[in-house]
DNA sequence: CCCGAACCTGAGCAAGCGCTTAGTGCATCG
DNA sequence: CGATGCACTAAGCGCTTGCTCAGGTTCGGG
């Protein structure tokens, strides 16, 4: 009586994605690539994953690249909207800044994989792909940048040098994808945690 | 009259690579990785950057994975030598931790294409040069960890997870590799300087 | 003046790569 | 029932890859 196997639902992770076996070589690459990188992973090796024929990619996609650009594109979205929801969730600068690290660690924690993929492999993807995915990272940060702008102007941030700082602390989340590892001692919510109060302490005016 | 021109002079960025085939070798594949990732870059590639035959490689090198371990195991010791130095230089536990990640991160900002082979190539490395480059990482943790310890005993610093903290602080500064850019706006010793700043305010305590 | 060692190249091998093509199985429809 | 369209595979094409090897060049020492 559950109407909630909706494979077209928002929340699942690549629901957007179909038909199913394009989802399931989506997915497969995904594990890939985080691993080995894209350059080192084989078409062989994504449709054997998936428990497909090597040829079977070719179908719902054009290119290794394109299948590469699906996921950055979906993931970089998926992360922007993350952090623009929580910087949009009210209250104080310092609130919205804390709500907006916490939420964006987490989905680099608890995604690690795809960030791995969507931060660290945009060199690998065609020129105008790389472009259009550069100006979905421009708009992070643009959200960072006015939390903090609105923060000083308040007077609850001090922050000397805005541009730097917005670039320090989304450095400090993005990198969270590299170390992470899902048998360490912290769940992403405690990452996040962590990370939200450190960022807080960066930029908070003494008094 | 300079005795100056001594090529296996310590501070020449490749000095203790010997010969000089060997050392443009080498030179041309810190590029290429940096460029384009460690496999995306043929043999070919390099040699030609370094203006030699592909058969020339084989003459100094056995693989092209040793070719990546000569690299990163020079350059971590490097990055290792350079954070000791600075956390030795005296001082109260604030100082030493200002100077270790000023130096730190000067040397991952004007050194960049080195460090990010370095960092961002060692699922490259086989298991038991990965094993060895491991280890000098845990060195550097060490260094943070220990000044960080320093600072909470003498109540200069306020750090509820020290662990966690070093992370952080180490994350934020090998994260330059990614992102710095010589046609950037910022210089090494700029960067360095505001994030020596940024990580006092993460630790200190407010008083 | 010639030898041997060190260094380097031209040519090329076996393996693996991204991707294509011809054909198969299967659901759908008149 | 045969025809049509679609997802998929087996086989393999053309090319590039990391790496090798026979042979040539250079040069200090006897």
């Amino acid at each position: 009586m559950t109407a909630a196997q909706d494979t077209t639902a928002e929340d699942v992770p690549w629901g957007e994605v179909a038909p199913e076996a394009a989802r399931k070589l989506l997915v497969a690459a995904v594990e890939a690539f985080a691993e080995r990188g894209y350059h080192a992973t084989t078409t062989r090796d994504i449709a054997g994953r998936a428990g497909m024929s090597p040829a079977a990619l070719y179908i719902h996609y054009k290119t290794k690249e394109e299948l590469l650009h699906r996921i950055s594109r979906i993931g970089h979205d998926k992360a922007l909207e993350v952090l623009s929801a929580a910087s949009e969730r009210g209250g104080s600068p310092g609130e919205r800044l804390a709500e907006a690290v916490r939420s964006f660690v987490r989905w680099h924690a608890g995604r690690h994989d795809t960030a791995r993929v969507v931060q660290y492999e945009i060199d690998a993807l065609s020129e105008e792909h790389r472009a259009e995915i550069v100006e979905l990272r421009r708009r992070s940060d643009a959200v960072v940048r006015g939390i903090l702008r609105d923060g000083v102007e308040s007077g609850e941030f001090d922050v000397p040098d805005v541009p730097g700082t917005t670039l320090a602390v989304l450095s400090l989340c993005i990198d969270v994808a590299r170390w992470f590892n899902v048998r360490g001692r912290r769940s992403p919510e405690e990452v996040g945690e962590l990370y939200a109060d450190l960022v807080l302490r960066m930029v908070s005016a003494r008094n």
